[in-house]
DNA sequence: ATGGCCGAGCGCCTCGGA
């Protein structure tokens, strides 16, 4: 069983490059994030004759988040059951037996802005439902845009970055609180060191052509996934694509 | 050089992203 995460940045936008890649890396499971659309907008139909059912939720603009599958989604969940929020940044799902989490974390903006705090109660909130839902799903996999760049390992220029937003102390802190809940990184767990291994690239500045991105997006896996993971890599190549998303998909392989 | 790029919105500038 194959799952993927991608940050698509508009689905609008990026419907093709999603098509194609179904086609091509032929994932069980794909995960969006950044829809920027209203559900009456979601192309259900073109994915479903792609051969995917959809499980989503989505709002005009900003946010919104899909879950596609080729097995049937079980048990669909839409956001945070213990956080009133207006933003669709949450949609789970069981999929043969693997609960499947797809989360768009939010971004933060900035250290002093009053989107950081919203950031740490957002991870705050996921934590504690988690507890529970591992409790209930003991195979679990939490995919998604995390917005939090893990280790200076996961960044171009760790100096730079220092104390900014994605890589802050509370940030990194709350996804550590994520681990030890007995989830496992998916790719750092097969790469520990590998370096420069980015997700995500500014549209400014070259920064794909110079490889300066950052490691946000993750498969987190609890152990009884985890046990069955024989794979996970980011494939960079939709970031090559004309008029490309900003962040480029993950994937990871479980035994069935 | 602290900017540069994108996408969306009742657009011709602003906001949010990361």
């Amino acid at each position: 069983m194959r799952i993927a995460t991608w940050n698509v940045n508009s689905l609008n936008v990026r419907l093709p490059h999603v098509l194609q890649w179904l086609q091509q890396a032929a994932p069980d499971v794909l995960c969006l994030q950044e829809l920027k659309l209203e559900d009456h907008k979601f192309p259900r139909a073109e994915l479903e004759a792609a051969g995917y059912q959809v499980a989503f939720t989505g709002q005009k603009t900003y946010n919104g988040v899909a879950i596609l599958s080729r097995q049937p989604l079980e048990d669909i969940q839409y956001n945070l059951p213990n956080l009133p929020d207006e933003q669709r940044r949450l949609v789970a799902a069981t999929v043969g037996g693997l609960r499947i989490v797809c989360g768009y974390f939010p971004n933060g903006q900035a250290l002093g802005s009053e989107k950081y705090p919203y950031k740490l109660g957002w991870l705050n909130a996921l934590h504690d439902w988690l507890q529970g839902e591992l409790q209930r799903y003991p195979a679990l996999a939490l995919l998604g845009d995390y917005n939090i760049a893990p280790a200076d390992l996961d960044v171009h220029d760790p100096k730079a970055w220092e104390g900014q937003v994605l890589v802050s102390p509370p940030e990194r802190e709350a996804y550590q609180r994520l681990l030890a809940l007995g989830l496992t990184d998916a790719y750092r767990h097969l790469q520990p060191d590998t370096e420069k291994a980015f997700t995500w690239w500014d549209y400014r500045m070259n920064g794909f052509r110079r490889n300066l991105g950052l490691r946000i997006d993750h498969i987190l896996l609890s152990a009884p996934a985890l046990d069955k993971l024989t794979a996970c890599d980011i494939d960079r190549e939709p970031r090559t694509w004309e008029r490309p998303s900003d962040h480029t998909p993950v994937w990871a392989e479980l035994q069935a």
